[in-house]
DNA sequence: GTCTATACGCAGATAGAC
DNA sequence: GTCTATCTGCGTATAGAC
């Protein structure tokens, strides 16, 4: 009898592979391979592979969301918190789990693209409550711009790995408010 | 006997495939049904799939080139059409090709690698060379933000269909140099 | 929950006729 | 330059033993 591998352990490495290499590169055998399985036996835990591309957002989303500071008491600290959490995965990491699954998916895997949009949606509602708190004007639009602009730097680091234009993209962000009439 | 089929075709017709599903995800099969050509046939023209990216890449760098204002006489004439092409085929298209590509793309495809990359700083240079003739500071930093901005709105076209984020990534790109002082 | 065994199609790519 | 035929390996996924 082997030790079973925590479910956990399977979401995270899915999340890696699907980072690096996108929903059509990232291989169920590669990820079996990464937690030490039987590709067969990824199949007793998640019925396909689109079906992980909702675990994985949802891990990613618990992270970035996980005991963020409550916006109503302190929203500029829960939007500096949330710009800080991204910005180091994507410094770390070099690149966005979200936005390499976003250009992968298609109408051929409906439920990762259901998934997909949500997460983003999510993610933008949350930032833009934020902003909401901090009296900032149109937060929903202020706050797609900013994850926009975040997701995009991504580029630079993934081909150069210039880091630059990430930390342009958050020294924006964190201005956001700094004279309303817009700095971004 | 068939009649040929311009190479022309074939790589606007890879350019779509790459775009709407990455590296991984377009086959060679699909490619010459396209084209109307039987997969065996394309290996006539191309050595390997992999090679079809830098094809892909030289034709969309043309196409946002060709017939540039020169910057010399009218800079900002020359920075309106190049942002202008970007963002027209961010929003017909919903997504960016090289962007696809860049994250698709892996130490397995070296040479694909390679030729994202030149696209990205030969565009990134073009740009930083247009602001420089308009005594821009930092055009070089400019140009990568300004490039990642757009590339990072597609994110929300791609996802939610909504264009608003693009626009605004225009607008900025457009105001650049208003104040020198910086409004991004 | 993991394994062995296996199904079946699609992937990129090559050989050689026309 | 395109075709038919074919190779070989990898892709997701299922059946059933332990």
């Amino acid at each position: 009898m082997r030790e079973a591998v925590p479910i956990r352990r399977i979401v995270v490495e899915a999340r890696e592979l699907f980072r690096e290499h996108g929903y059509e590169g990232a291989s169920m055998r590669d990820l079996a391979d990464r937690v030490g399985l039987r590709p067969q036996s990824l199949y007793t835990r998640f019925p396909s592979k689109e079906s992980l591309v909702r675990e994985v957002l949802a891990l990613t989303l618990d992270d970035v969301l996980v005991d963020l500071p409550d916006p109503a008491t302190d929203w500029r600290g829960a939007w500096q918190t949330l710009i800080g959490r991204i910005a180091e995965t994507f410094e770390t990491r070099g690149r966005c789990v979200g936005l390499h699954l976003a250009y992968g998916v298609t109408a051929q895997t409906p439920d990762a693209r259901d998934a997909v949009r949500a997460f983003f949606v999510r993610l933008r509602d949350v930032m833009a409550g934020t902003l909401k708190a901090g009296t900032i004007s149109e937060p929903a639009s202020v706050a797609a711009d900013t994850l926009a602009q975040l997701e995009g730097a991504t580029l630079w680091i993934t081909t150069e790995g210039d880091l630059e234009p990430l930390r342009h993209a958050v020294e924006r962000a964190l201005r956001v408010g700094e004279r309303e009439g817009r700095s971004m």
